[in-house]
DNA sequence: CTACATCCTCTAGCAGCTAGAGGTTCAAGG
DNA sequence: CCTTGAACCTCTAGCTGCTAGAGGATGTAG
């Protein structure tokens, strides 16, 4: 039996984001002792690790509740999970898309940069006047 | 001078968020009308514009403050400016750099999927099982 | 002068945690 | 057995960057 201490290590969780976890019912309400503290087993050694690495693929804490529903249920169907995962990466590419949108921008505007003050700043004026901007990040994702 | 609806439309702000930014003093108080309603004149939709800009550019709002500041005291070095952009570029490098990882890991885990049940799910397992990963996407940032 | 779109303030909520107060429990050492 | 102190407990409030809704006032067109 571990402590909410050790689960924390093992799993490279903060503590109050296990209770969290808990709170919004991610995790089930483990035993406790008689003193009230949790004990947690393997079990949920493993379903926390899941959760955690879902969160480092950057699913949300409702995509990462609907895997654990269908992993909880081995007779689903398998395309559920897939269907979920394709909306992930679908993220992650459309992420990656403006975020490249925006280095371009930034790069481009340090390097009209010339020093001096900031009056005659050219990054204050790329941000100052949206239509000297060549990317097209107007609409917001 | 505008209403605050005519300055959401022009800049594309919600009206709430353009009360929220007065809020926390991004943006400084406007006008009013004898009932008390908000008129804004061209120099606000300008700085409005700037904070959309800033924004869409992924600039957060502490570093908008920042850039405000030294573009309403035309005196300071533009370096200051060069400098709070740079470590824009970097974290936007940083999270491009991160979402390739897990895009990466995505479509592998996809690949795998060969449908059935999910008792046999490979995007499961890779989830349940960190040491499966390719990408290095141990530590988040 | 009425209708009604738009405005006002205020409070609360979202994700996904994190921090702190103020108090209790557990395990080790003496 | 008793003390110490790290780790635990609950609870509340805070963070970023908004968004939504209640309940009421204002402005303007016809």
């Amino acid at each position: 039996m571990l402590t909410i201490g050790m689960l924390s290590q093992r799993t490279g969780t903060k503590v109050p984001t296990i209770r969290y976890y808990e709170q919004i019912g991610l995790l089930r309400e483990p035993g406790r002792t008689d003193g009230g503290q949790r004990r947690y087993d393997d079990a949920a050694l493993d379903r926390l690790s899941f959760i955690r690495h879902a969160r480092q693929l950057g699913f949300s804490l409702e995509a990462i509740r609907e895997l654990l529903d269908l992993a909880d249920n081995p007779n689903h169907d398998c395309n559920s999970v897939d269907a979920i995962a394709h909306r992930q990466l679908r993220q992650v590419e459309q992420r990656i898309a403006r975020l490249e949108a925006l280095r371009g921008e930034l790069q481009r505007m340090l390097r009209q940069c010339a020093g001096g003050k900031t009056s005659d700043c050219r990054v204050l004026d790329v941000l100052r006047d949206h239509s000297e901007c060549l990317a097209d990040h107007a609409d917001d994702g």
